[in-house]
DNA sequence: TAGGCGACTGTAAACGCTTACATCGCCACC
DNA sequence: GGTGGCGATGTAAGCGTTTACAGTCGCCTA
């Protein structure tokens, strides 16, 4: 082990108090005494004890983060936001990913006591029980694009979430003023909230568009490349074919796409095409994807200023939830735009 | 802030040593204490303060991750890999990028005493002075794809290395056993250590197919898109041209179809072409990129298992540089195989 | 010259835990 | 009936810090 402060202290010919109090800045010392402590600290190599000083001051400079099983680019993204604002301010981040499985959720939340000063949770859904349960009252919690079972508890956390419904209504809107009237959804898992809201965007996009709505036109999905591509080639047995489809995801608007191109059919030109999240892949395949884009890393820095708020004001902050803006990017999917890239 | 071993000592009407036996199953407890205690724990939604605990047993059930600044796909993909393997074990994962400015490393890896049990850091090139100056000798520190500048002392630590020349080795054999003799490598930066084991790999396959090395075949690049791009342009302009392109990265080869596409030569018909690292976007183009897989989060979990041994024989066990393979995926761009999705 | 003040420094308690050691019954055994 | 051993429990030290409190000293002021 290295050394200790006591060490320091003997070297430098003054009592641990002293030694401490230059290492904080606390207190006056005389400033060759300083000079003398300094020295020993060079010398010997000494870094405080975190530990150690966590159980004193009864904080660590560390936040949390709780991540679902499955993580992607999503997430490192998110987590790349989370850790810039944690370091500016000096902070830690420790993540920890868990499966779905509640005992496990419960088992990490609790070996965190201790650890962190606050917690983004970041996980398709949780309930909120088990995440009360097993949290100190007084640690600050932020929920990231995440939504509690018990929604009556909602207000007890601090939730960051994206413009789901915003992103998808400007979308749908988009292609809408391009002349499209029948306008298909692929939609998403039913019981994955962001899917819901994108789905309601879609359905009040058609409203205020004046476009009447057609169960035929929205089909199952789960997210997925495969889920897209069935719900292409089911689009394409369509009496009257939609001339435009909007899929929840760019996973699946390339699944689809892939099923339109074998039929033969043109994108744009047969029909447009447009996803959502703007993967990295979205660009780079023929025809650039439309699709909405999610300012991931903001996410992350988002939450992660909100919960240094929580740590500074002791969780005795009024809670508040927020939510994040996506932006249209419009490429040569969807026939409405200058080619980009 | 929540309970303590004392009020649950306390409740439970017992001594907070034996709190202590029961929580660690250490010593023997009357069985009717134990549940008394054990009621206690429940009732007061009691969990062990993990700095406390670190404090005496000198570790922290954590490790340290560090990243770079700018980190994707892959290192998202590493700390996954990373944290699997770690909470298999009941370990934390602390991660913290950090500016290439050599007094933020430090701050960083001084920041970490007291935290961590162990590091795995991960950064293009870090020198091995700045880690062992800020970093306990017993800290164990694993390198995961990372050289370390002072050469001579690269037997100091764990390393994890990735084999790029095995990989590239393949890749152009693979070529090379399809009948081309003219094959074009698109380099890596020269600074990069993967790019110069990659061009080795490349080197050494041509020598072991008996195919003369033509300096005019190894084009500049810098792992660019844009870099491929103009890589591509120049390989179209020479005099025998050249029947297929291993490009460093998948990124370069993608910037290289862009060109090759775009002067109306056929791939692979009229050339063949082939990359690394199989980004995720390497099966979506047309035609689909043949390239070396790299096992990302396998990477890590090695890393972390590697780390682990480490911690556990305090430091002094035996280090060892490991290599982890690659895999060659054979799809349509190399024209070699059945198309594969 | 006494009193007081401020700068500097040391002493010791406390944070929440683990653990070596001591204590106390109790039973078995010779 | 003493001895030893063992199971169950408590006592207290100590991990490396921070910090309230108490000194000590020099110097200024009235």
């Amino acid at each position: 082990m290295s050394a200790s402060i006591k060490e320091v202290a003997l070297r430098a010919g003054v009592s641990i108090a002293t030694v401490s109090r230059v290492l904080n800045d606390k207190g006056p010392v005389a400033v060759e005494t300083r000079q003398r402590i300094l020295e020993a600290i060079e010398k010997l190599r000494y870094v405080p004890h975190g530990a150690a000083r966590s159980l004193i001051t009864n904080q660590t400079d560390t936040i949390g983060v709780l991540l679902p099983d499955l993580y992607g680019e999503f997430f490192s993204e998110v987590i790349r936001g989370i850790d810039q604002a944690a370091r500016r301010d000096g902070f830690h981040v420790l993540v920890s990913g868990f499966h779905s499985d509640r005992a496990e959720i419960a088992a990490v939340l609790r070996a965190l006591r201790g650890r962190v000063d606050g917690l983004i949770v970041l996980s398709p859904d949780v309930d909120a029980q088990t995440l009360r349960r097993n949290l100190p009252e007084t640690l600050p919690v932020v929920l990231l694009n995440t939504r509690v079972d018990g929604q009556l508890d909602g207000a007890a956390f601090d939730a960051i979430n994206l413009d789901n419904r915003g992103g998808a209504f400007a979308m749908v809107r988009h292609l809408a003023g391009l002349g499209h009237r029948r306008i298909a959804l692929i939609e998403g898992p039913e019981e994955n909230a962001d899917a819901r809201e994108r789905r309601r965007g879609y359905r009040d996009a058609l409203r205020a568009e004046g476009v009447e709505r057609s169960p035929a036109l929205e089909l199952a999905g789960d997210f997925s490349e495969e889920a897209g591509y069935r719900a292409g080639r089911r689009l394409l047995a369509l009496a009257p074919r939609p001339t435009a489809v909007f899929a929840a995801n760019d996973s699946m608007a390339i699944g689809c796409l892939f099923a339109l191109r074998e039929a033969g059919v043109q994108v744009p030109g047969d029909v447009a095409l447009a996803g959502f999240d703007d993967i990295p892949i979205a660009r780079y395949i023929t025809p650039p994807l439309s699709s909405v884009h999610v300012p991931i890393a903001e996410l992350g820095t988002r939450a992660m200023e909100r919960l240094l708020h929580a740590v500074e004001s002791k969780n005795e902050h009024e809670r508040r939830q927020e939510t994040v803006p996506t932006t249209l990017m419009v490429r040569g999917s969807c026939g409405g735009a200058a080619t980009d890239h």
